[in-house]
DNA sequence: GTACAGCTTCAACTGCGGTTGAAGGTCAAG
DNA sequence: CTTGACCTTCAACCGCAGTTGAAGCTGTAC
């Protein structure tokens, strides 16, 4: 199989499976005679996967990282599950951030509709966002 | 005032105030006879504002749009309100990706708990993220 | 006069996940 | 036998917000 064809099957760019194999996502396929990529039809689970979990948020390190255990023929199962256990608490780290900073903004919002542009002296650029001191 | 009592007032490094000035936030400043930036005190005013904007999650690009309005001597609160407005809106969305995501992953990380390692085939590399097929 | 801190410019690097382009080889159809 | 689609490598570029380093000048204290 070329690699147009496996990029056309899995949904990606053929830019894409060469930058994962460089960054050792996907080993070196076979080549034809004539250097042509020639790759058997594993790699389009191994691409799958690479796309799933980037789905979930897994960066490709990460994703290396789990690769590199299964081809060392052991089962990637305790280390999925740790970093699946990291990244709920990097999501809910995450959440908390943003609803935070929503109750900022949605305060300094009410803010700019209170006050009058015309008090506004220059020299602070804007009162709307410098105005508030929960910052620093 | 020098670049480094700016830096040190503000808890920046020098090399950022350079950056700002580079991008168009910061105005050049006037020049001492040795070519040092010599900073009038309204400027620890104007970086004050960007980093408040930045807080607020706002990019340099824009918090540069907002110094350009207040630099043609007009007031921006309208655009900063309307940056506040979408920064919320894609807050909200954001949330919401996140929210998904994470019901996701706990969804996957229970499967894992019930899966057994040794079920899970070599050449889908792992179960607990491919199996589901919630993707694509 | 010399050590040291502070300033100058300019270019290159960081992490992330690729894309784009140049310059060229290969393969099948017409 | 040429056209066009496909493949090859390698290098450079994207956005984001700066940092780091090299090479050199300035300013002050001792």
């Amino acid at each position: 199989m070329q690699i147009g064809e496996v990029a056309q099957r899995v949904g990606l760019a053929t830019s894409a499976i060469r930058f994962y194999e460089d960054k050792g996502l996907l080993p070196e396929p076979e080549r034809t005679e004539s250097g042509y990529r020639d790759y058997e039809r594993g790699v389009l689970d191994r691409i799958r996967f690479i796309r799933a979990g980037q789905a979930v948020g897994l960066t490709l390190r990460e994703l290396n990282e789990v690769l590199q255990i299964r081809d060392r023929g052991e089962s990637p199962c305790r280390h999925v599950t740790e970093l699946l256990d990291a990244r709920i608490h990097e999501i809910d780290q995450r959440i908390k951030e943003l609803r935070a900073l929503r109750k900022d903004l949605t305060g300094l919002r009410s803010t700019a509709a209170v006050l009058d542009p015309a008090d506004c002296p220059p020299e602070s650029v804007c009162r709307i966002i410098t105005g508030s001191n929960w910052f620093t």
